[in-house]
DNA sequence: GATGAATGAGGTTTCATTCAT
DNA sequence: AATGAATGAAACCTCATTCAT
């Protein structure tokens, strides 16, 4: 079973507003749906993992369904919260002097928090494809967000001539993949055990910096 | 409904293997669980949009799960045919000088397949995270022969200079970070209309020479 | 929702016996029995609907049914009320000199009556055929009397030669079924605005007299 | 059990379209529901009933609705079937002489066709209150249709002088309730053997008569 | 090879009722 | 008196699969 801890502390949810069992149905639908996907977990399932009666289930989420969006959508606000700062122009002229040096500040958070979700972050990724609710809150919500703020970072490095001349769009796609890429050959294709860590997010870095310079 | 002709040429089957019907089956099947899921997919479903009887199903698949590996399996097996040339080291040898050359013919390539099976792509990359069937095909089958193909040409273009030293397994990873990024961008992602091929193409390929080279 | 203080007056029921929560369970099941019926009715809707808990409900009722029966069985005494006055014998010489008087001031009666109670009426007629406990009720408290009182009424007006000699049995089934016939039209069928009431009674009450004399 | 041979006749069905497994079902659909009402009867009771698997009635009936509705629908049209007389004129100048015949022949038929199908009778009666779809059906193809052939009749013997002269509309109500009155006495309330066929008939057809006289 | 009726296990959801607070 | 979380039985319905024709 999940520690739980980690689930409330991550997708920052007020502990107080659930009663324990309705945490103890999330913890087990999150390892359910995280393993056989969402269509292949029946509800009886979770409910006997979850040590809790059936109908328990719905009298917190009116379906299934409610029960998948309620545990995910909380997931996606949190993946571009690095993203969030309020003013990320002074963070960078700051923070960062080089690209290297931004790039691996951002791959390292993003690969703790991925980590620490890893559950919930295959959730996410096996079933956008399938669920329309989450399609919609993505691009509205998180694409649309993301692209703005990778936008003016890309902007300000090229400025600084540390990234070719491009459209934006383009190095975004090419940056977002090799991160992905990643993260994915981290956390779901690699054991653990063969991963270097710190030596691949170096050449992980390198391979970037070299490949959008000039 | 699928031209039909397609799936059976590019997956090289036998056309007169297969009755009208089972023909119908397999073109419905393969649109269904691209759009729905596997899970979400009801055999009864199949068989209306096949225009056939649900019991029909059952006569050529002995269950749904063999009507999907029935599908998918090809699939794999055609994937990774560009790599399947007897003397690999000949080809290199002769027909691509440069590592860019190299890349332009091999995502060229790629890029036309998935194009040309759009659908039955889909289904594979959603699909291999539930069934272990494909799984372990996957695995014996198709990334170990990749992986060995590709040592190859890796270590190829490495002692040519072309690409910097780095375990091959990195460079793998990263080169095919680099290729699916692009091909779910192209296919998944952006709109047809908005989507430059040649130059996005282009761009690609020039990250991969950059990032990979001394 | 309805307009409470008429239901527990009808009913005459001693307002101060219950809580605000239960006049409004009440309220609220009445409604909707009503309008649903009783078996297609929720407890927690009814519980939704009066704003009140759902365990409040089973406060005040043991099962379901009891809150039904609680509701209906007083609107079965009230219906019979007019007929028992004491002594109908000095009633009818008296104040109804003619079958005609008396039918006009009993079917003004009970049209008052059940216009006042719609709802109620409505859930007495639907439910009758189902329940049981009514069933039992109604013949033992209501129709058992009702025969007993108007059979006097009916033998006093064939004694006075306005009543043809016919069973008694007959005389209340073309009576009644004429009667009903008469309300069910009036608050069931016929839009109330294209009902002229005072024109239909009178017409009502020719038929009845003229079907019935000698 | 029903005598089943009766329901299909009855109810003009196509025998040869159903499967016997799917004859039994609505037999004892037709059974439960009489008994229980729509509301309070299971799909599983009926099956069980029926001797059949759950799962088979809803091969035939998408939902336990459609169930109901594929069971009272065709009753709705056979209702009225003595009144979709093609000349209904031509009819009345030589087939019935006096209102009384006519009175006689119309009770006689109908009270034939409820005896055949009390337990359809009871279902419509029941639900109509609550399913819209019976409801709509039954404005639009039923009320309508009596209403304009009744209103003939009417007519033709206000000419003749044996119904006073009234709206139509109320002698249609006097004479519905009249023989509605008859008709649930006769069925649902008293019982058989206390009921004098014959005589009672003829009882309500001199109260008609008498009672809609000029 | 093809059908489609039939199955029964299991799916999601509803519901009346209980009980600790 | 009132709450509302929890229950588990049962509701309606779906589904992969079988089998006689």
């Amino acid at each position: 079973m999940l520690e739980q801890n980690q689930i409330w502390d991550q997708l920052s949810l007020d502990k107080e507003e659930f009663t324990p069992k309705q945490k103890k149905i999330i913890a087990a639908a999150i390892e359910i749906f995280a393993e056989k996907g969402y269509a292949a977990t029946s509800t009886s399932e979770i409910a006997k993992k979850a040590g809790v009666a059936e109908g328990t289930i719905f009298r917190h989420y009116k379906t299934k369904k409610e029960l998948l969006l309620s545990i995910v959508a909380p997931m996606m606000a949190k993946m571009i919260a690095p993203l969030v700062i309020k003013d990320i122009n002074r963070v960078l002229d700051k923070d960062y002097d080089t690209l290297e040096d931004f790039l691996r500040a951002m791959i390292k958070n993003r690969e703790a928090f991925v980590e620490k979700n890893i559950l919930l972050f295959r959730i996410l990724v096996q079933e956008l494809p399938f669920q329309k609710e989450l399609q919609e809150q993505f691009l509205e919500h998180i694409a649309a967000k993301i692209y703005i703020r990778m936008e003016k970072v890309v902007m300000h490095y090229q400025e600084k001539g540390e990234i070719m001349v491009m459209p934006s769009k383009t190095v975004i796609r090419l940056f977002l993949s090799t991160i992905f890429g990643h993260l994915i050959a981290r956390f779901f294709i690699v054991s653990s055990e063969e991963w270097e860590d710190e030596e691949e997010m170096e050449r992980t870095i390198q391979f970037l910096v070299k490949g959008l310079s000039e």
